[in-house]
DNA sequence: AAGTTCTTCAACCGCCATATG
DNA sequence: ACATATGGCGGTTGAAGAACT
């Protein structure tokens, strides 16, 4: 194959395309061979792009992979914009092949997920170090000193971050259906660093409601539960949201926010 | 060693969106 | 405004190698 790229001639694609990466990237086309334009954009796009990241894809990578399909669904392409160097198709191979058996495999039946407190105090009264932190763990339960000891696996909590107890937000008597104990383990399971990839555009996932659900953030119905490090450092709420705004913690309603983000998904 | 099954992943396909003439 | 070319994307396929019998 790579004899046969040696002989291809090159050049320019016949008109500029919109996206500068592409337009600076040369179409190859291979006369001696059946491939077309087409082909070889893919071939170049997913396997020959200087920038492609080589070797196996880390635990890091992998967990963020199932944290962003959790949340977008099969949008690889969005997903792989928050993997650098590595391609939709490969995330998507990835995802197909291994992440989804090993996701159905560990998947915790959604009625456990109300036993946090009770597995809490369980895992404290253990040592630290033989604390392995379950999937989609709420770290938002942990307490400061937890996250600031960094013990949580491999990742790399921000120390700016904020532990916002969820005790806080859902009072004991509050009912959190277990859907909603699920999404917030994977919403609040992001740490900053993880979140810096996360600059997706928030307009996009909200889709033409985003007026509705910026007025009903204002009125409390929809109650935003991220730090200002997350969604208002990063502008994904403008026209005057601001951090205490998003951060009306008056009544937690995550139903509505699994409503609007599964609603993309 | 040979045949079969399983796994991986590059490539293909079809659809839709966008740019261009 | 329209037709055509091209890009982008997700679903699917099938060849090749690994693992198993």
């Amino acid at each position: 194959m790579t004899s046969c790229f040696f002989s291809a001639y090159m050049c320019k694609s016949p008109r500029p395309t919109y996206n500068q990466l592409e337009y600076s990237a040369p179409i190859i086309y291979l006369s001696s061979l059946n491939r077309c334009g087409r082909s070889c954009r893919l071939r170049w796009l997913n396997y020959l792009r200087p920038d492609i990241k080589r070797g196996n894809i880390s635990h890091e990578e992998e967990d963020l992979i199932i944290r962003l399909h959790k949340l977008l669904g099969n949008r690889w392409s969005l997903i792989a914009g928050r993997l650098p160097g590595r391609t939709d198709n490969e995330i998507k191979n990835y995802w197909n092949t291994v992440l989804k058996k090993k996701v159905q495999a560990r998947s915790v039946p959604l009625t456990n997920l109300k036993c946090l407190n009770h597995d809490e105090k369980e895992r404290k009264s253990k040592s630290k170090t033989e604390v392995q932190a379950p999937p989609f763990e709420n770290p938002a339960r942990r307490s400061e000193a937890e996250l600031s000891s960094n013990h949580y696996g491999n990742q790399n909590v921000h120390k700016n971050e904020k532990a916002i107890m969820i005790d806080d937000l859902a009072p004991e008597s509050s009912s959190l259906a277990p859907q909603d104990y699920d999404l917030w383990n994977l919403l609040a399971g992001f740490n900053t660093d993880s979140l810096c990839l996360l600059d997706f555009e928030f307009v996009e996932l909200l889709g033409d409601n985003i007026q509705q659900d910026i007025e009903d953030c204002n009125n409390g119905k929809l109650c935003a539960f991220f730090d200002e490090n997350i969604f208002c450092s990063r502008g994904m709420f403008e026209n005057g949201i601001g951090t205490d705004q998003i951060q009306s913690y008056g009544s937690l309603d995550l139903g509505s926010l699994a409503t609007f983000f599964e609603s993309e998904s």
